[in-house]
DNA sequence: CGCGGAATTTATGTCGACAAATAAAATACA
DNA sequence: TGTATTTTATTTGTCGACATAAATTCCGCG
C-alpha cells in the first residue's frame, strides 16, 4: 500500500529483479509488515518496483511454492494464514529438526562452521544487550541456520529453514506480549550449551540440549497464545 | 526432443496449461525420460505444447523451486544431477521420514486413511504380480504417501514427498540391475507388517517396521550402486 | 597454422498489450 | 423494497515481440 520503495529504476542487472522482489516480499511477509490475509496485487508491485508484471509474477510463483502466499485461480493472491489449528504439527517438526540438525552439527562440523556459529551467537548476544527485538529474531534464526548448515544435510536444512521462517512470523506476532521471565537471557544460556556440546562432538548432549531448547521455546509460545486468547475472550 | 505430445491445442482451460506442463515434465524427469543433465529448452517446450513461453516459464520456476531442475542465469536450464557424493544424507533423511510418518500414522489415522492405505497396498501387490516395474515404483510411492497423509503433518509430508521423488529416480536408475533376492515379495511382507502396526495403533512396532524397511531399501540400493560401479571400472 | 578479438547466433529476461474470468455495480422487474 | 439479471470494472493468464547476455563462429594477423 505505502509507496515506500524507491523504484530504483533503470540500473537493474538483467536477472536481479526477480530475486530482489522475492526477498523483499519474503521479508515483509515474515516480519508481518504484510499480515496474513493481505492482498498482493501484481500491478501495484509492478509500479512500485518500476518493472513489468512478468518478473513480479515469477517471484510470486516462488513464494507460492514455499507456501508463503496462496493464489486462488483467476482471482487475488494473498499472504497465507497462520494455521493455528495445526500448530502442534509445527511444534513437532520444529523439535525434531532442532534435534537432528544439532546432532549432525556435533558430528560433522568443521572449525570454520564453529567460527560462524559463534559469530552469530555473539551477534545475538549484542542484539539482546540493546533490546533490539527484530535483530534478536533475525540473529537467532541465523544462529540455528548456521548449525543446520554445519550438519551438511540439505534436506534437513531446507525443512528447517522453512520452519524457522514460520517461527519468525509466530515470534513477531507474540513477542510484544512479553514472554515470561528473562527469556533472552535463558535462550543465550541454552545457545551456549548448544555450542559447547557441538564443539565437544558430544552427540547425546547436543540432542539433549536441542530438545530442551525446543521445549522451552514451544512452552513460551503456547503460553503467549493462551494468554492472548484469554484477552480476546475478555474483550 | 521427440515431438511425442499432442499440442492438445485450442481447448485448454485458462489456468490449466501450467499445471499440465509442470506435471508432465516432473514425471518425465522422475522416470529418467529426461535424464539428469538434459537441457530443457523453453522454446521447444512452447512449440511442443502449442502455448507461449510464459506458462512454460512458470512451470519451470516451480520445478526449480523443488530442485528438480537447475537454471544458470541467462543460460540454459537443465535437469538436476543426482548427488551421489551425498547420498548418505538422502538415506539418513529418508529413514527418519519413514519412521516419523509411520509413527504418526499409527497415532492419528482414521478408518478412511486405513482403507486408502490398504487400497494402494493391493494395487502394489497387483503390479508385482504382473511384474510391471514402472507401476510398482508408482504404487509403492502412493502407498507410503498415503501413510504420510494419515500422519497429518504437512511439514513431514512435503519433505517425505520430495524424498520419495528423488528415490523414484534412484530406483529407476538401478532397477534393471536386478536387486538381489525376491525383493518385491519382501517389500510386500514388510508393507503388510507396516499396515498391521498402524491398524493396531502400535507406535513402537510402527517405528520398528519402518526402520527395518528403510534399512532394507537402502542396503539394496547401495548394493546395486557398488555393483554398478565395479562394472564401470571393469570396462 | 594458431590465436585473439569482432560479428553472429541462440536462448533467456523483460516488456506492453490483449483476452478471459470473476467480482462489483447498475438496472430491470415483481 | 427486494431480488434476479445484465453491464461494467478490475485483475489475472497468455501472447508475441524486443532487448540483452553468453556461446559460437568467423576473420584478420602474427
Amino acid at each position: 500500500m505505502t509507496a515506500s520503495e524507491m523504484p530504483a529504476s533503470q540500473d537493474r542487472k538483467r536477472g536481479s529483479g526477480v530475486r530482489m522482489v522475492y526477498e523483499l516480499l519474503r521479508d515483509q511477509i515474515l516480519d508481518l509488515e504484510l499480515p496474513p490475509g493481505s492482498i498482493v496485487d501484481e500491478i501495484q508491485l509492478a509500479e512500485r518496483f518500476g518493472m513489468s508484471r512478468t518478473p513480479i509474477r515469477e517471484a510470486l510463483v516462488r513464494l507460492a511454492a514455499e507456501g508463503l502466499i496462496d493464489t486462488l485461480p483467476n482471482r487475488s493472491t494473498m499472504v497465507s494464514q497462520i494455521d493455528f489449528a495445526n500448530l502442534h504439527t509445527f511444534f513437532d517438526a520444529l523439535t525434531l529438526m532442532y534435534r537432528v540438525t544439532t546432532r549432525l552439527a556435533a558430528e560433522y562440523h568443521t572449525p570454520e562452521d564453529l567460527d560462524r556459529i559463534r559469530r552469530y551467537q555473539r551477534a545475538y548476544e549484542e542484539r539482546c544487550a540493546v533490546n533490539d527485538e527484530i535483530g534478536m529474531i533475525a540473529t537467532n534464526r541465523q544462529f540455528h541456520h548456521a548449525i543446520a548448515e554445519a550438519g551438511r544435510n540439505r534436506y534437513y536444512l531446507s525443512l528447517f529453514s522453512r520452519l524457522l521462517d514460520e517461527g519468525r512470523r509466530l515470534l513477531r506476532l507474540y513477542y510484544y506480549s512479553s514472554f515470561e521471565g528473562d527469556m533472552p537471557a535463558q535462550w543465550l544460556r541454552e545457545h551456549e550449551q548448544m555450542v559447547a556440546a557441538i564443539a565437544a562432538r558430544d552427540i547425546a548432549a547436543a540432542d539433549q540440549v536441542a530438545r530442551a531448547h525446543a521445549d522451552q521455546i514451544i512452552r513460551q509460545i503456547q503460553k503467549a497464545i493462551t494468554r492472548d486468547r484469554r484477552q480476546d475472550i475478555a474483550i
